[in-house]
DNA sequence: ATTATCTATAGATCTATAGATAATGC
DNA sequence: ATTATCTATAGATCTATAGATAATGC
């Protein structure tokens, strides 16, 4: 039957200089549900919703592994808290007109880690799990959708919207999940400018899209813009 | 103290007519180890790497779970082979200049199910999972990207072919594995058009380069091939 | 006799829960 | 007294293997 055999669930510090930090933090429920909420998406985002196991999240927070379920429920729901956090915060705070490059630019400069480029990687990583939450994931890209297709008056404007998107994807898919080369440390600027000129387009509207206005140039293309 | 609660591997034809086929096939290796194969792919395809389990695949194939190990030694190596089998197929049967609309349209029309579509529905469903042959993953990559670079002249050839595949994934993501609309159900030539149209300025040599040779008409650009 | 197939189960997970313990707030 | 945290484990998988059984080929 089920082997009970927990050796450490928070590593107390047990490193460096003797008493650095205080492995007892004080209690506090709204503090420890935010750790989780972090940690989750940190591994999420690392492993993939199926891969993560709610012993690695637990871990990582430095809490108990009972007191996710506590917290969130579930599994499910903690992901599906994890999206729709980070997906709410980067469609509030960033107008229209800069999302695709800004979330282009998250997935080609990765690293940070900050809320928006997480969301992508726990996406990707996620997205073949049937129990990862499909309708969030389906939701919140037709969110992202629907916020670029309000840029351009084409009557298939979602369409088009939709394929600019999957372009973002793929391009992420290629370079954080699967590390493809030269695509993988390719400039950021480099990716960003061929794809910008090739959307052109696609959605005029969007920025870059003045690149080559009298001369279809295929090699020329301008740097983007660096953020 | 496992369960052993086998029910029942194969249904042996206890459905419509007595007797309708023989539900004992003849023995045969070569036979059952090429039933696997395939219905690995199906499954595989279905659910991805990690959702798919042995039981299913062994249902399906109307074989015993345990030759599934005996013919392939390990799930691992089983969706290896699969995909790798798949990937050689496309490869050698299609002309580098046809091969992006190929897989194009395999994506798009879907539900054929022959062995270059499938291939891209169980490297999208299980690209999150650590275990899926990422060697072989990005192998299979590799040699895609480098029949679509030679196409090309630009020093940076490969990295455009790169982007082109990644724009492939990501349709074959939204469409397929997310299901989003418009996307899902849009018309196979309305997206191929869209892409072929976009992609111009980065591979020239793909068909549908032709498109707007005076006029760059956002609009109108020609329904592709008819396959 | 050889080899394909099946039975039974070991061994290793993982999510989730019930109930005990210990720190907080009054 | 209340509530945050921890212990222990139920219950349900899943991959993989060892060895038994039954169909083939000589």
């Amino acid at each position: 039957m089920g082997g009970g055999e927990c050796t450490r669930d928070q590593d107390r510090s047990t490193g460096g200089a003797p008493g650095g930090e205080p492995p007892q933090r004080p209690r506090d429920a709204r503090e420890t549900r935010a750790r989780i909420l972090g940690a989750a998406g940190a591994v999420f985002a690392e492993r993939g919703y199926e891969a993560a196991t709610v012993r690695d999240i637990a871990a990582r927070a430095g809490v108990n592994q009972a007191l996710i379920f506590r917290y969130f429920g579930s599994k499910k729901a903690l992901v599906t808290e994890v999206m729709a956090q980070d997906g709410k915060e980067q469609l509030s705070t960033t107008p229209p007109e800069r999302l695709f490059e800004t979330a282009l630019r998250g997935v080609l400069t990765e690293g940070g880690g900050a809320g928006a480029d997480r969301l992508l990687a726990v996406y990707l990583r996620s997205i073949g799990s049937a129990d990862a939450a499909p309708e969030t994931v389906r939701a919140l890209g037709e969110e992202y959708a629907a916020a670029l297709a309000s840029l351009s008056e084409a009557d298939d404007s979602t369409l088009r919207a939709q394929l600019a998107m999957a372009w973002l994807l793929g391009i992420g898919l290629m370079r954080v999940v699967v590390g493809q080369e030269p695509l993988a440390s390719a400039a950021p600027d480099a990716v960003c400018a061929h794809v910008l000129t090739a959307l052109n387009r696609l959605l005029p509207v969007l920025p870059g899209g003045e690149a080559g206005a009298g001369d279809a140039g295929t090699e020329e293309a301008r740097p983007g813009v660096r953020s």
